[in-house]
DNA sequence: GATGAATGAGCTTTCATTCAT
DNA sequence: GATGAATGAAAGCTCATTCAT
């Protein structure tokens, strides 16, 4: 029973602890005794150790995924829409930060241990981006030169080295919005006191 | 001798399998065979595993570190210095594949396992986007406001996210020049097509 | 109840499962699934894993022997009872392959692992041959020199060889009463084309 | 190494703890201790824990083969290379009665758990005495009718009856050298007094 | 009586590290 | 310095057995 509340307490234990140890450093005694269950039990939710960080990976961002498209439907200028999901994915790092965590670090070199997992709601994550993107451009609000390839990652890279930081060293000085609000206005209107000279 | 024949070839090694395999599924023997020595000499040369790893990260971005500034200097606007910058990174990520891929991913999660590391050299490392950007502020080229502890953070995360890609799927479709190009733009002028309103 | 219907359902599964598998890498829930009860359900009727297996030996035995000695009580002829005796040990192995399996195979060396259990139903079987041949020798029929200790289990073994072919390749190009005549006829008239120098 | 002493070491520890316990509940420490080393080390000689017991199978059915075969050519009657085929048995199950419990009880059902490996040296081993009674037959000192299929299994057959019995309960009142005369005997001439009727 | 989710002891196997040669 | 056989601790996973429902 996938829905059932062990199943739960066990992927909320796992985020703990993978935040805390990394995947491969993390026993799975560590999510048994984090989670209150036997060793065993793990064994009649998951598949494997693997089985339950990809679970992670799918269950987790999948409810991302839900919300942050909820909050940009809301809006209509693409320069507010690339605004407020810089505010919600900041917002989300540290409201979950062990979640953050997992998903920064571990779904990074899923891959390395994970031979056949192809991680596809993180790329549907991403190109939440990407579609921001193409609506400014058709709008003639962003530069029809802009890559949208290059552009989508130069964007969510910021917002994910900035996390990152902030996952480290929760102390940074900046607000959330103030940091949403500058890392979208780098992006929108750049570093340059002057516009691009050509 | 730390700078003895052995100890690069171990270096070499390693980064060759911990980019293969990753740092925790590469077994020590494996390292040995791909340096051609016996297991027991790397113990000759590293205190243990970790010791491989941080060995990596201290004389291999020692040594980028210097590269970068080196281009950097000859360079006095601060906009065709993060260019420089950017062009550098890109550049060494496609020459040192296997180093890329090392530093992107082992790098990160290093504080996992290796609770007393502090990994001053990357710091140092990212540190040169902030000087370029404190000596656009004094030049009036970038704006005053540019948080720098943020703004420096997002071009590294916007490079790093695009090497991501790049260690990933080798092909992309975007040049290295072209992608360092785009990125820059970016980050100078911004994505829309008009200036900042206020 | 011991006879109850659940209880012969665990053992007709437990048979099919063991010959299957083996006593060691048969799974409880897998003889629960084969039975269609739920796996405590077992616990139920046996005391442990090694109960069944017990079970198994005591009352299918039980059964074979009270058959077999009825099936010889018509004949009259040592030599007669013999063939009988072999006919129907094949014949069984036939009809019960699964359940010849697991004689075959676990009952061997159920003493490994169930120190404490004596096989008193084998025994009885086995000499069931004994009194045959004890009754040739008193008739003058079979050579008074004969050592029943060794002769019963020659006869046995033979059977015993022919059934574990039997179980393992049931093709043999053999029909099951040319094979127990051949080896009746061994028994009784050995395979020298001239009798006995001597 | 395969010929070094630990293999060697290994395999005969391994062979007294099957003898002791049996394959599944034998454990890789027990073998281990009894070989005085680590339980590591045996995985430098061995794949894992079939792979002791396959290569128990190889190299010692190998030797005993070996043995067998240099006795029986030293015979030209078939009667006699039958008789001595049976006391080079049986001694050999009392010399080495550890080795020759594992044989018997654990080759039968190796199919179960290794259903790759296909014991062609055992068969090899049976097949000695086949060729015996083809001899034989030519010779016209055994029957023609008789079915070298059928018959050499009984001959085996018998023979591993009573070493199962040598093997349970070392003491049985009879000799080898008597007990491989009766078989052989019972094998040759029958357990008539009279010669078949027909 | 029947269920099956939960338990946790137990075992195989891996591999970083050591050390005699 | 160099080797690689040997070590043994450690961890993932299985499954017989229990027990609350």
């Amino acid at each position: 029973m996938r829905t059932s509340d062990k199943h739960q307490k066990i992927i909320q234990a796992a985020i703990k602890v993978f935040a805390r140890k990394g995947f491969f450093s993390a026993r799975i005694s560590d999510i048994a005794k984090e989670a209150k269950v036997a060793d065993g039990t793990i064994y009649l939710y998951f598949n494997n150790k693997y089985d339950i960080l990809i679970s992670i990976f799918e269950e987790e961002i999948g409810k991302i995924i839900l919300q942050v498209k909820l909050a940009i439907e809301e809006e209509t200028d693409p320069r507010r829409m690339l605004e407020v999901f810089a505010l919600h994915h900041l917002k989300l790092v540290e409201e979950k930060r062990d979640l953050a965590e997992v998903l920064q670090m571990e779904l990074r070199q899923s891959n390395k241990f994970m031979k056949e997992y192809r991680n596809t709601r993180f790329i549907e994550y991403v190109d939440i981006i990407s579609t921001i993107i193409h609506l400014g451009q058709e709008k003639n609000i962003f530069r029809k030169e802009l890559l949208p390839g290059v552009a989508k990652r130069a964007f969510f890279g910021a917002l994910d080295e900035m996390s990152r930081l902030w996952v480290l060293a929760p102390e940074t000085g900046y607000t959330i919005e103030e940091t949403a609000k500058e890392i979208s206005n780098i992006f929108l209107f750049g570093a340059c006191s002057q516009p691009m000279a050509d």
